[in-house]
DNA sequence: TCGTTAATTAACGCTTGCGTTAAATAAAGA
DNA sequence: TCTTTATTTAACGCAAGCGTTAATTAACGA
């Protein structure tokens, strides 16, 4: 299992999915604001929230009795960038983005 | 389940995240050669390529007996979608990605 | 038509994933 | 210190995922 197929396997998960979206837009948030999101108790909660932390989706920051969450930005990256690897593969020639990284004057991966 | 979390789920196993890299590497190929590649048995292998297919991952054209498969574009490029809409709250200022996307003025075609 | 080849579906067993409630841990506050 | 609040871990049951071998389906070629 890479560390890549591990992201994809925490956010196959509907519930890990909308905690994802849901701490990307609000920043930083403690478990118990995630209980209420999800709709399941909180022991449901608190392991598809060690699951994000073990695919290094999101961090935990303890404060007191509180754990706050927030996602980390090198894992929407490295899918980013594998999106961007095959980018060759998928992307039209007329494509917005394609046509952006076009401009890229010393892209690394322009064939 | 969204299309995207059925995306995601597809790609975390380890399986065929490796038979969608090799399709997308080596283009449209027949179900059997799969099997060399998963080191698994063909029922194994059809079983997966159903996975792919169900996820929109993949598409399938029949000749004679032999299934050829590929890797649909829009799947791949659905995945960047999502990265690039959340791409404010990962992307640092400085990243190219970034940079280059600074320079559209209004998320249209600047050629 | 009969046997071979390509691929899928069926049937089975085992492991993993996900939810629940109950119990444990740990910090705060009265 | 005793109790309450926040969160995690334990224990349990059930559904889904994944692999195997055996059986089916369908197209070819002799």
């Amino acid at each position: 299992m890479t560390d890549l197929n591990r992201i994809f396997a925490a956010l196959a998960d509907e519930t890990r999915f909308k905690v994802v979206e849901h701490l990307m837009a609000q920043g930083e948030q403690p478990a118990g604001s995630l209980t209420e999101l999800a709709g399941l108790s909180a022991p449901a909660v608190s392991r598809h929230l060690k699951v994000l932390r073990e695919a290094n989706l999101v961090s935990q920051r303890v404060e007191g009795t509180h754990r706050y969450y927030s996602v980390r930005s090198e894992a929407l990256r490295s899918i980013s960038d594998w999106t961007l690897e095959h980018r060759a593969f998928w992307a039209g020639s007329l494509d917005r983005l394609d046509t952006l990284l076009a401009l890229d004057p010393d892209g690394k991966d322009t064939a």
